[in-house]
DNA sequence: GAGCTTTATTTGCGTATGCAAGTATTGGGA
DNA sequence: TCCCAATACTTGCATACGCAAATAAAGCTC
């Protein structure tokens, strides 16, 4: 006999998929066109600039965006030529690098992030009610676990 | 005065986001470990198996899954020469290419499925209630528009 | 303190995928 | 009928990104 999944399966999973494709693939397009920053840069910044000091490790950096390791060095990388973040390793053990953030970056990312979160209204949160919010983030932080701090 | 967005939305955000990285990249590594299938490839050609004739025009198959044209033409060469679609001019207009399922095609789409709806199911749907689901689709469809036939 | 294992990061390499340009074909006008 | 615009793919090119291997530094264990 044949694994099914019934209606309401197809319709979550369905509406799942479309629903990020088209918000992320809107607001990559706005943070491109107005920043020239992909979203990876975007996040990486974003992180820096929450955290204390504007300073993280490479490996705390990775963790929090959902990015491969040898993915944020080519994204740090170019933010580095940008002048946006600084690379520094650290005194006490020589392994890890830290990015922090630079003045330059700080600016940058308070700009892009008044695009960002008008987009995130305008194309995702602003179409549902108050309720619905809720509803979505209870039901997905089942799926994607016990949220990390930032 | 900074555009700022509620806790309510940013936790949405944030759950969506997770949720799809996790599930998504969950799904990609099971099809590809246990039938050598990308999601593009599984997804071509699942549509195919669904579509009358089991054919569709490129231009057809490229809207209904979430791809470029020119992403679909690698797509459908991959999986044509391994035999599992096959692709022919139509009389009609000779601009048009038809990718048909081959009977190889037809039968792999359908060993790929049981995996990839119980995968749905395990990383997904299984976690949440009949409730949740309703919620959920009814929410991400305002986003993702109404829903196109399969 | 020499060697083995583990950890942190980077580099090499392959793949996936989009955009823009190229090719072929069709369907109108003038 | 001869262009020209529009349509359907495909190809060239560039980018993004992951895995596995390489490098480098700690940290253990004997």
């Amino acid at each position: 006999m044949a694994f099914t999944l019934s209606d309401s399966e197809m319709d979550a999973w369905q509406a799942l998929l479309h629903a990020h494709h088209k918000i992320t693939s809107m607001l990559d397009a706005e943070l491109r066109e107005s920043h020239q920053l992909t979203w990876a840069e975007y996040d990486v910044l974003l992180r820096l600039a929450k955290a204390t000091g504007r300073t993280l490790t490479m490996t705390e950096l990775a963790r929090r965006i959902m990015i491969s390791p040898s993915g944020l060095t080519r994204v740090v990388d170019g933010l580095e030529e940008r002048g946006f973040v600084k690379r520094s390793r650290s005194k006490d053990d020589a392994r890890v690098v830290s990015a922090s953030l630079t003045d330059a970056g700080r600016d940058k990312v308070r700009r892009a992030a008044q695009t960002h979160l008008r987009g995130i209204r305008e194309h995702f949160t602003g179409h549902l009610s108050a309720a619905q919010l809720r509803e979505v983030a209870a039901a997905l932080q089942v799926i994607s676990g016990p949220h990390v701090p930032h």
